[in-house]
Order: structure tokens, then C-alpha cells, then sequence
DNA sequence: AGTCTACATATTTCATGTAACATGTCAAGG
DNA sequence: CCTTGACATGTTACATGAAATATGTAGACT
């Protein structure tokens, strides 16, 4: 046999697919930004080829939107779209938590009780970076509770685009203690193999998260919401 | 002004996606089936770079599976596949009929009545082919019922995944009554606009699916269960 | 026979050429 | 002033070339 370590994936279209996905969501490629393909490929020092499959990959995932012929641009979302999102994203992670109130083991709970220590220390902190970080892993931890592969996939790709269109709301360190708090509150109800109690916790947090968004509208900004 | 009639998107990768979706949903395609580039870029009669991006669409979409350096095939997907894909169509088509009591206008639940009288029609013929297509109609209604244009495109995606997963699976005439009662059940509460009521009707659906689907494990074949 | 190597074939992956198309500028004409 | 249209620039969309890689087959060696 071959000693052979791994052998990466190590496709350029892949990599190229990582490189812009980091930038979009760590918020270096603003919404709106064009993502123009022979622009990318003289950044990133490959051909135009990889490039396209990185951008095609960004616009299956929603961090991208494309209108023929004119190229595609890192997904900026409207307000309506905000909402939308985070409605499915309710959907789904309700769905998850119901499930995974069975079907958790103790290792998923130990790691959601981990991501929320961490998550106490960067409001102490005032680490607003840090904390959007660990709200990150915990919301797709909460995918991974369903043991479900396809459920699971679509609660990441939703929270990244979520990411994306929240980017920008405020938020003052209450919110964030709140957020903490509900979050505490769906893992105490998954502790305890309660699965209603944990999608109603779920709930409150979503809806919480909801109006404030929607009362933010009050000191808004242009909303170009680009679903049509 | 242009007289311009409509300019369609007219891209052959389009058009080549809309082919292969096509065929793929049909059965042409069987699940497994190699969907190498160069061949099908014969076969369209354009070159390989439409065919390339019509591909990456359908894996992006879930209807193929990719390896690295090793080609798409079809989609096949196991019992296990089957069960986490019906899962989250439950999730989804739920929380869109939920939302959908409130949200649906008189002209979405007209739509849904016409699908149910013509799927009652292809039961009268015994016509097994048709029924399909009302049950793909009908599940992807319920998508439109949120009003949600996130939702509506995830319980599209899933209901063609679904459709290619339980190809093979058995349907014999009682089943599909039973399918057709159980949708007529959800229209009613939608017309009632009594969501809980909806929501309980649709899981009963989804629930029967499910088992179902499971004893017909007793005379099964292989289950490649693709997901690792 | 059974395993391994070399070759042949087909495909993926990356690169690059090019026509059609979109868009901004700027000057001429209403 | 405002519109029109020619031009310049940059991009998309499609085509095609070429290297790296996977896979099947036949023959050589144990």
C-alpha cells in the first residue's frame, strides 16, 4: 500500500470556493460586491476556470446571487428576505431540536455546553466578533443534533446566509445576553430529553431575534431587498 | 424602447440542466447512471462547458452525486437517504402548511383543489404515471403556501430528491387512495385556515409514507445508502 | 492460477481563445 | 439641457486545448 499521507481534495475550484467563502462571511467581500471572474483569477493566481465552479458553488449556497449575463455579486439581502430566511431557518432547526432531544448523545451535548461556555466569556468580553462566532457553531451544532445528514446540511447553509443578511444589525451587548440566555435554555431543555419544551424554547429565541430586527427597521437603512 | 419580445435566458447551460433534470426525474437517467461531460456534450450537441455547469447545477440541487476526479452519477439514494430526505420535506412542508393557513390567498387553495380533483382522476385510471406528477404538483403547492420564497425552493429541491429516492418504491392502488385522502384532509384544514389541524394531517401523510416505505424493506433490494 | 506491471482509453481538471453582450464615457445633434 | 449613438472597456458564455488522473485490459513474472 501507499504511504501516501491524504491526499487533499486539493482542487483549485475548491480552494478558490473556501478562500471566497471565508471572505464573504468574515464580511472582507462586502453584499453586493461583484465577483467578477477574470478579476478573481488574476487575485487568486489560477485560470478563469476554477474561479466560475467557485462562484457557480457560491450561488447554489445563497452566498451569491447571479443574473444572466451580468455576472454574479455577493448576496445582499433586503429586510423581507432577512425574515425569510430566518423563518426557515425556524423551521429547521425546530425540526432539528425535536428530533435531537431523542437522538442527541452526550458528546453533542458536551459540545453544545463547550460553544456556550465559550459563548459567556465573549459577552464578558464584549467580544461582539467572538460571539457571533460561537452563535455560529452553536446554531449548526443544533443541525447536527437531528443525525440528520440532509436536515443538517440545509441549517448550515441557511445560518451562513443568515450571517449574511444580519451582518449589519445591531447589536448592543443586552441583545447578546439575551441570545445567551435563550440558548441556555435550549440546551437545558435537550438535557432533559424534553423535546416540546426545547422546540418552545427554540421558538422564543427565533422570535425574539425577529422583532428585533423588525423594530431595527426604525432606524434603517435602504432595504434592496433582492428577491423579486 | 426594444420590441424585443421576452429574450429568454437562452444559455445552453440552462438549457442543458433543464434536459438532464428532465430526463432524471423521468427515470431516463436511471440512479447510478455516469453523467460524464464529454458524452453528454455529444450527445446536447454543444461543448463541454454548458455541460459542465448544467452538472455542477444538478449535484448542487442534490439530483447527482460527485466524487473528486471521479465524475457525477445519478443520484441513488438508499433507505436510509430515504428517511433523513422524508424527514426534512416533513420539517418544511409542516412549518409551509402552518404558515400557509393564515398566508394562503383563495386562488393557492384553488390550485390545490384542481391538483386533487385530477389526482383522484389518474386513481379512477389506475394511472400511476400521473399521480406522480399530481403528488409533485401538490407537495410543491404546499411549498408556495408560505409565501416564503426559501422555504417554497427547499420543499421543491427536496420533493425531487424524494421522487427520484422512492422511484422504486411499490405503489399499489390502496396506497395511492390513501395518499389522495390524506391530502384531501390537509386542503380541508387549509380551508378551514385551521393550521394545527393542517399541520396534524400533513404529519399523519408523512408518517404513513414512512412506514410504509419501511415495510417495504421486507422485500427489498441493495441499499447503497450513498451518504457516508 | 494469481499478482503485478505496462499500456490504452476515457475523463476530470485546469488553462486559454474568442464572439456576444453589457455598461460607461463623451461628443454630436435635437 | 437632454437625448442619441459611436467608441472603449470589461465581462459573460461557449468552445477547445492539454496535463493529470482514474480505470480497464493484456501480458509477464512468481
Amino acid at each position: 500500500m501507499k504511504p501516501r499521507v491524504k491526499l487533499q481534495s486539493e482542487r483549485l475550484a475548491d480552494k478558490a470556493y473556501a478562500i471566497l467563502r471565508t471572505q464573504i462571511l468574515k464580511g472582507e467581500l462586502p453584499p453586493g460586491h461583484a465577483l467578477s471572474v477574470p478579476e478573481l483569477s488574476r487575485q487568486l493566481g489560477v485560470s478563469r476556470s476554477p474561479v466560475r465552479e467557485a462562484v457557480l458553488q457560491l450561488v447554489a449556497d445563497g452566498l451569491a446571487q447571479e443574473e444572466a449575463r451580468k455576472g454574479a455579486v455577493v448576496a445582499h439581502f433586503g429586510l423581507e428576505d432577512a425574515l425569510q430566511i430566518l423563518e426557515a431557518r425556524e423551521a429547521l432547526e425546530v425540526a432539528s431540536v425535536r428530533l435531537g432531544a431523542t437522538r442527541a448523545t452526550a458528546k453533542d451535548l458536551a459540545l453544545l455546553n463547550h460553544v456556550l461556555q465559550a459563548q459567556a466569556k465573549t459577552i464578558q468580553e464584549a467580544d461582539l466578533e467572538g460571539y457571533q462566532a460561537t452563535d455560529l457553531k452553536f446554531h449548526k451544532l443544533l443541525g447536527t443534533l437531528s443525525h440528520n445528514l440532509v436536515l443538517e446540511r440545509m441549517v448550515g447553509l441557511l445560518k451562513d446566509q443568515s450571517h449574511l443578511a444580519l451582518e449589519s444589525a445591531a447589536h448592543d451587548l443586552a441583545q447578546l445576553e439575551r441570545g445567551y440566555l435563550e440558548h441556555q435554555a435550549v440546551l437545558a431543555a435537550l438535557e432533559a430529553r424534553n423535546a416540546p419544551q426545547a422546540a418552545r424554547a427554540l421558538q422564543k429565541h427565533f422570535k425574539r431575534i425577529r422583532e428585533s430586527l423588525e423594530s431595527w427597521l426604525a432606524s434603517d437603512q435602504t432595504q434592496p431587498s433582492t428577491s423579486k
